[in-house]
DNA sequence: GACTTTATGTCAGCCTTGTTGACATTCCAA
DNA sequence: TTGGAATGTCAACAAGGCTGACATAAAGTC
């Protein structure tokens, strides 16, 4: 149905942009998706939790007192969808909510004892299977994913990858 | 909170396993993957679908004629959940669904003009973002992406990705 | 031929997680 | 001091997952 883009070029060294070896890289993000989210989805299901809430865990977890605006625009979503999530987590004890000192509007966010335990076991199962994949690969591979995941970003999210990476080195 | 893993090793080639390496990976999939869908997203709230009527168009474009049955493997959905989808699109006329003649139980469906021509919209979108990608980091990072999302891949994931990438070749 | 299994469709009802709209509180600037 | 902007909460709705139950038709088995 499509042309193929890297013939047109003349130039043999851009014949992975073809539309087969895109659509190839399109079905791995779908299919390998299911896989980086399937490990921590068991547990949180048991749990009576869901995605989301991982998230807003993750997120609170690598910037503890972030507000529930900067979580808003990491996690990108409507603020009454993230409120929904943070109340749950608030009212089960694992999620604090403390209110601003200098703006006294904003609500500061923080994990308990409670969230952390989770947070490591989410985080824990999630990390062995990007641990095994890595490790199988080498580190070259992973160079290669990581660039092209970052050139795949929006680029306000690409801001927020790259600030949550410099935090953490 | 949790250790490093590379250094257990003492091989320093091993430094690309550490939690910090592995927690960028995730963080990288999870904003990756909002860019990932975020084109096709737009053209199909436009038109009233979902992410779920991607999938279905998707895979039936990819194999014409496939049942039911082997559209419910790869997407990893109820049947009721896909039934509503293929439902919609059936009734909106951009699938098709023939009664099988060898076994008349099953239903084999097929993308009509409007289907392809929806199909081709979408995945236009998806490969334009995926090409601009893959063009900014070149061909060994792209392998290296490849990679690494194959080795995430549940095996039953990994078995229908193997063979939707023979077909194609 | 009777029975079982398989493939599919459908109804009802539930949950999570997205959405918009309305509203309260707080801050800040004119 | 007052009106607008920012922040967060509550209510209601929709999409799209899920389970369970059931119907139908065709295929396979004994």
């Amino acid at each position: 149905m499509m042309a193929e883009t890297g013939g047109t070029t003349g130039n043999e060294t851009l014949l992975f942009l073809t539309d087969d070896q895109l659509r190839k890289g399109i079905e791995a993000m779908f299919f390998a998706y299911r896989g980086f989210t399937a490990d921590p989805d068991r547990i949180l299901t048991d749990k009576g939790y869901g995605r989301a809430h991982h998230r807003a865990i993750h997120f609170i977890n690598r910037s503890p007192g972030t507000t529930v605006n900067n979580l808003l625009s990491i996690l990108g979503v409507t603020k009454q969808s993230l409120n929904r999530v943070l109340r749950t987590l608030i009212e089960d004890g694992l999620v604090e909510s403390r209110v601003g000192t200098r703006d006294k509007r904003e609500r500061h966010l923080f994990l308990t004892e409670a969230g952390e335990i989770l947070e490591s076991e989410l985080s824990t199962a999630q990390r062995n299977r990007m641990r095994a994949a890595f490790r199988q690969v080498g580190p070259e591979a992973v160079v290669g994913f990581r660039q092209v995941l970052e050139a795949m970003m929006d680029s306000d999210m690409r801001r927020h990858y790259v600030r949550l990476r410099e935090a953490g080195e």
